[in-house]
DNA sequence: TGCATCACTGTAAACGATTACAGCGCGTCG
DNA sequence: CGACGCGCTGTAATCGTTTACAGTGATGCA
C-alpha cells in the first residue's frame, strides 16, 4: 500500500500522532478530527493492520483449525463463529488438516506465527508439539468436539443431547410406548446413542437394528415386525427413516417414527410431519465464540462446556402406542 | 510472544542479521547456522509474522470472501483452495457476507486492512466501494461464480458444463433417444440448463416438467407417461430422480434416468447404477488457486477461465430407447 | 496577577523483523 | 606484491503504526 498515516497527517496539517488519535477516537479537537477525516477520504487511506499488530500485539485475527473440514458441520461452525466474532472486529484464519495429524501440528504452528489472538481446534487428535507453544505464548485455545482427553487442560466445548433426548423419551413414554427399536449403524452417532441411553434410563425396552446395506430398509421393516414384544416406535437417522417410509411403513398408524435429523435442514421433515431431533451445530459455534470472547476479556471459561446441540420437534409421525403393546409391558 | 530474534541471536552468539539469514536460508557459515538452529529450539522461538509482513510487505495471507457461505459449495471451495495455497505457505482468511451486500463491502475492506496478498470473491454482487481500493493497492482479485458483469475487469473463474453435457448428449443419442424429459425446478441450476441446451443443439426433443411440490414425483411420472411422443429418457436433479425411483419408475427398462448429482458425493448413485453428471467444485478451487499463484508470479490470468466443473458418469440406468420411440422420431 | 488545571498537540521511542551497505580475513591471479 | 573477488558477518535504516511524555495556550480560581 502506498498512502500511510504520515501522508494523511501531512495533508490534514497535523502530526502523525494526532491523526492516529483521530482515527482511534481519542481526544482530538473537532476541527482537527474533521480535517483528518477529510484527508483519509481524499487519499483513500487504508490502515495497515500489520503495523498495528506489530505495535499493539493484537492481530484481531483468530485461527479456526479443523482436523477435517469435509463434513456438513464445518460450514455451520465457520458461519456461526464468524458471525459472532466478526461483529467484534475479528477475522478468521481457516485451515483443515485433511485428517493428517502432522499437518494439524504444522498448521497450528503457522497460525502461531501469524500471531492469532486465539485458536479454535475442531476435532483435534492428540496434543502435538505446537500446543505447548500456545500455552507459553498465553494465547487462548479452545477445543470443540475433542474426544475425551485429547487436549487436556484446555476448555472443551462438547455437544450434549441429553436434554432433547430426555424430552423425546418423555413424549414417547407419555404416549404409552414401552418398546422402541433403534436403527444403529456401524458408526454410531452421538445423538442416537444419547437417545438410546435416555430410553433405557426411563425403563423403555430398546432393540437395536443394524441397517443391512444390501437388504435395505424394507428388510429392516420386516425385522421390526418380528420383534417380540413388538416395538411400537422406531428411532432412526435421516436416511434410514426415509428408507422405512419408502418401504411402505405408515406413520404413526403402524409405527411411530422419530428421525434423528441431519445437520442444518429440517424443512423436509417438518413438511412431512416427521418428529425429529434437529441437530444444530450453530449453537456450538455461538457458545465457542462467546466463551472465547469472555476469555479474552479476562475470565477463563470452565474446562468443559456442554452445549445442547439439538432441539426436539414432536410432530404427527408420533402416535399413541396400540393397546396390544400396553399389555406387553 | 516474548522470545524474539534478538534473543536467539544473543544466545547463538551472532548478530540479529545473521540469525535472520540463517532462518531464511541465506548464506551463513555452517557452524553459525547450527548454533542458531540450536538457540531457536532451546528458546522455542516463533517468528513474528506481523513484523515480517510490515517489513517485507507480504502477509502470506489471502482472503476468501463469500456472498453466502451456506451451501455445499462453500466447504469444497475452501478445501480445494486451501490445499493448493497452503503448500505455498499461504493462509486463508475466510468470511461470509451472509447475503448482505453492504457487509460484503465491509469485509472486503477489512481484508484490505489485513493486507491480504490476494482476494477471492465468491459470488459477488455488484462492485461496492472497496474494489477500487484493491485496484489502487495492486492487490490481485479473482471472482468465482460471479454473474456476468458483476466484477468487470477482474479475472472470472466460471464453471462450465458444456463438455460433460455434450458427452451426456452424445451417449443418449447413440442409444437412440430422440425425446428427453427434464425436471426443471423454479430455480434452474446451471448444469441442468447446460444439458437442456446440449440436447436441443443435438436435435433432441426436450420436454420440461416442473416438480410440483405437492404432488411429488409420482404425479410427475404419470405426466411423463402422457407425453407424446413419449419421452424415453429423463434428466433430473438428485432429489427428483430419487423421487421418481421411489415412485416406482424402473430404470432403464421403463425409462433411462440421468441424475444431475449433488455437489461432492456420488457414492450412492454409483452404488445404484445411476448415470449421473457429477459436479465437482474442487476443480473450480484448484483452478482459482492456480490462476492466483501465477498472477502473483507475474502473469495476469485471462479475464475469463471456464472450468469444466462436472464429470459424466454413464451407468446402468441408461438403456437403448425402445423402438416405438425410434419411429416417433 | 500568579498558579494549577485542562484540553489538546507534537516529538520520539518503541514493536520485531528484513536487508542495503560496508567491513573483514583470506585465497587467487596477474 | 598488490589488487581483486569471495564468503561471511555486523551496523543500522526501515516498514507504519501506537503511545508515553512533555509542551502549549487557554481558563479558573485565589
Amino acid at each position: 500500500m502506498r498512502v500511510t498515516l504520515h501522508q494523511v497527517a501531512a495533508r490534514a496539517g497535523v502530526s502523525i500522532a494526532t491523526a492516529s488519535r483521530a482515527l482511534n477516537g481519542l481526544s482530538v479537537s473537532a476541527p482537527a478530527r474533521e480535517r483528518v477525516r477529510q484527508a483519509v477520504a481524499e487519499l483513500g487511506y487504508v490502515a495497515n493492520e500489520a503495523a498495528r499488530a506489530l505495535r499493539s500485539d493484537r492481530t484481531l485475527t483468530m485461527g479456526l483449525l479443523f482436523f477435517d473440514l469435509r463434513n456438513n458441520l464445518g460450514i455451520e461452525l465457520i458461519d456461526a463463529l464468524s458471525e459472532t466474532l466478526e461483529a467484534e472486529g475479528y477475522s478468521l484464519l481457516v485451515a483443515s488438516a485433511r485428517a493428517d495429524r502432522r499437518r494439524y501440528d504444522v498448521l497450528m504452528r503457522r497460525f502461531l506465527e501469524r500471531r492469532v489472538d486465539a485458536l479454535f481446534c475442531i476435532n483435534p487428535r492428540g496434543e502435538g508439539e505446537a500446543l505447548p507453544l500456545y500455552r507459553e505464548a498465553g494465547t487462548p485455545v479452545i477445543a470443540l468436539f475433542a474426544a475425551g482427553s485429547a487436549f487436556a487442560g484446555l476448555p472443551l466445548i462438547a455437544p450434549s443431547f441429553s436434554a432433547s433426548a430426555g424430552m423425546l423419551t418423555a413424549d414417547l413414554v407419555a404416549l404409552g410406548h414401552r418398546h422402541v427399536a433403534i436403527v444403529l449403524p456401524e458408526v454410531k452417532s452421538p445423538p442416537l446413542l444419547a437417545v438410546a441411553e435416555a430410553l433405557k434410563a426411563a425403563g423403555v425396552a430398546v432393540s437395536t437394528i443394524e441397517p443391512s446395506e444390501a437388504g435395505g430398509m424394507s428388510e429392516a421393516a420386516a425385522r421390526i415386525g418380528r420383534l417380540t414384544p413388538r416395538a411400537t416406535a422406531i428411532v432412526a437417522a435421516h436416511v434410514h427413516a426415509r428408507g422405512l417410509l419408502a418401504a411402505g411403513v405408515r406413520a404413526p398408524e403402524q409405527l411411530s417414527v422419530v428421525v434423528i435429523g441431519e445437520v442444518g435442514v429440517d424443512a423436509r421433515n417438518r413438511k412431512r410431519g416427521l418428529a425429529s431431533l434437529v441437530i444444530d451445530p450453530q449453537r456450538m459455534g455461538k457458545a465457542a465464540a462467546g466463551a472465547m470472547l469472555t476469555w479474552l476479556a479476562g475470565t477463563r471459561p470452565p474446562d468443559r462446556i456442554a452445549v445442547q446441540a439439538a432441539t426436539w420437534e414432536p410432530r404427527s409421525s408420533l402416535g399413541a402406542a396400540p393397546l396390544r403393546a400396553e399389555t406387553a409391558a
